[in-house]
DNA sequence: GCTACCTGTTTCCAAAAGGAAACTAGTTTC
DNA sequence: GAAACTAGTTTCCTTTTGGAAACAGGTAGC
């Protein structure tokens, strides 16, 4: 074989790889799923309880998340004159279009773990 | 509101949250998505297609991706006897159930991508 | 005034992820 | 024997990610 055989572009076009790539650079990490996972299920829910129900995540991660998360329009942040100041962090209808990705990652997830314990 | 009125834990179950910890943890990344994807299009391909197709990826990174991979039971490799040695990378069954979830990514890029731009 | 609570930010640090370049090692083609 | 192909590994470095601890700035209760 020589060399000039493979100029033609493989399989898979450019365009979906494209939207892997847009999917994971704004969700992959350790919390980003739970956190909206976790306003699914809720709808809204204060920063201490999200802190509480993502166990263990500092509250510097938890806040940069979020940042994230909001200038990307997938939650909004109301921020509520009680009596000691609470914020409302709620998924968005764009947010939600992520219910059926994230029931499939939960799903995967499940599959996975019975599959490699045998 | 005095301190002990939140010892109910709030809703979604651990046993969620761990399935997407357990799903991101191996899938999170920049490349293993991609990898996949590749894969289950092609149903087998060798290193260098692989490296080809993924624009820009170095060798040691789609080398330990493709270890990662391989251990957890998603994908095969195979060293052929050839003129120069060749190995193939091929899909497995279990490799395959992430069909659907590659699918839900792909859209949802997709998707996000309109939202965004309007 | 002291303490506690809420929602963060700031600073500092450690670990993980990712990339560039050089190199190994075997085979084939010229 | 020189050059080019295969499939990586090794080394070194930079960037990103994540976490711990301390602190800020407000309100409320005692």
């Amino acid at each position: 074989m020589k060399k000039e055989e493979n100029i033609i572009h493989p399989k898979g076009c450019p365009h979906q790889l494209r939207a892997i790539k847009d999917t994971m650079e704004l969700l992959s990490g350790k919390w980003k799923f739970q956190i909206i996972g976790n306003l699914i299920l809720s709808g809204t829910m204060r920063f201490m309880e999200l802190k509480r129900a993502l166990d263990g995540i500092a509250p510097k991660k938890l806040s940069n998340d979020l940042q994230e998360l909001e200038i990307n329009q997938l939650i909004t942040r109301t921020v509520m004159e009680t009596k000691p100041i609470t914020v409302e962090y709620a998924i968005t209808e764009h947010g939600r279009t992520l219910d059926k990705l994230i029931n499939e990652i939960t799903d995967w997830g499940l599959t996975h773990r019975k599959e490699i314990i045998k």
